[in-house]
DNA sequence: GTGGTTCCCATTGACGCCCATGGTGGCCCA
DNA sequence: TGGGCCACCATGGGCGTCAATGGGAACCAC
């Protein structure tokens, strides 16, 4: 199973680095995925990361609309403006930017959680509350 | 990947230059570009910059239609009108001119924003604050 | 000339590439 | 089953290179 599972804390370095955890580095191998599309989340305050291919999702949907039309380019605004391409360094390591601080409100330390086809980075705090708040609201998973 | 991805706010110098991000410079290059076409943006206050080939682009989209039509020349008032080529000078810095300031409402910093195929120029609260709506009125991005 | 612009050079802080270390867990073998 | 060895992961740091920025001086146009 390729899947992103799971969560875990690393610790920010003084260059501003940090470990991507070895499982989500074994997705990324295994799917032969060299250079990572992150973007600021749509729902949550985090970043999301996964290989190009999503991009290249994101984009036919935008390819189906106006390019003129206020929606198309709105989105265009979200999946280019608000994504990057980063790769991680010889240790599997990348550098956490200012594009992924200031969005995500982290600071020295970075919860990766596990999505499926992705991961996101979390500010940690922010990560427990909203997956407790998740627990919470749910409702009618059977 | 070859598109115009993310986004970075730069100073103005008191010449009034400011430095195109590398990101973005390393497309330009990637295509062989010298001369930028730029254009006030049909749908957002900003300016728009991308190789020669997108004016091209714009004119085949006029040469279709019927000249006399008020809609060939209402378009062909903002991509000729609302146009103008640019070039970066040996630091990879270009000039904020007053066709850039009035329109994107700029006076000390500028924010540059990738759209993919091109990259735009906007003032950087407006910048934020057209995002942060894009992504509140976000419909069905999954 | 005067104002604006281009070309060149300098500075400094950030980043990429490389190597090092410590801690932990797994595995093998006696 | 206990001990020890080894591999791997998270983390730290050196150092060369490059990007962003500042500013001097030549150059051009009016």
């Amino acid at each position: 199973m390729n899947r992103f599972l799971s969560h875990a804390t690393n610790r920010i370095d003084a260059k501003g680095r940090v470990s991507v955890p070895s499982m989500f580095r074994a997705v990324l191998a295994r799917s032969a995925v060299e250079e990572l599309y992150a973007w600021q989340d749509f729902v949550f305050p985090a970043v999301s990361m996964a290989g190009p291919e999503v991009l290249e999702r994101f984009e036919r949907m935008i390819g189906s609309q106006d390019p003129f039309s206020a929606e198309a380019n709105k989105m265009s605004l979200l999946i280019h403006g608000g994504g990057v391409f980063m790769k991680l360094d010889g240790e599997g390591r990348l550098l956490v930017t200012d594009f992924i601080r200031d969005f995500a409100g982290i600071t020295d330390r970075v919860t990766f959680a596990g999505r499926g086809d992705h991961f996101q980075l979390w500010e940690p705090a922010a990560f427990e509350e909203m997956q407790s708040r998740a627990r919470k609201e749910r409702t009618a998973i059977s």
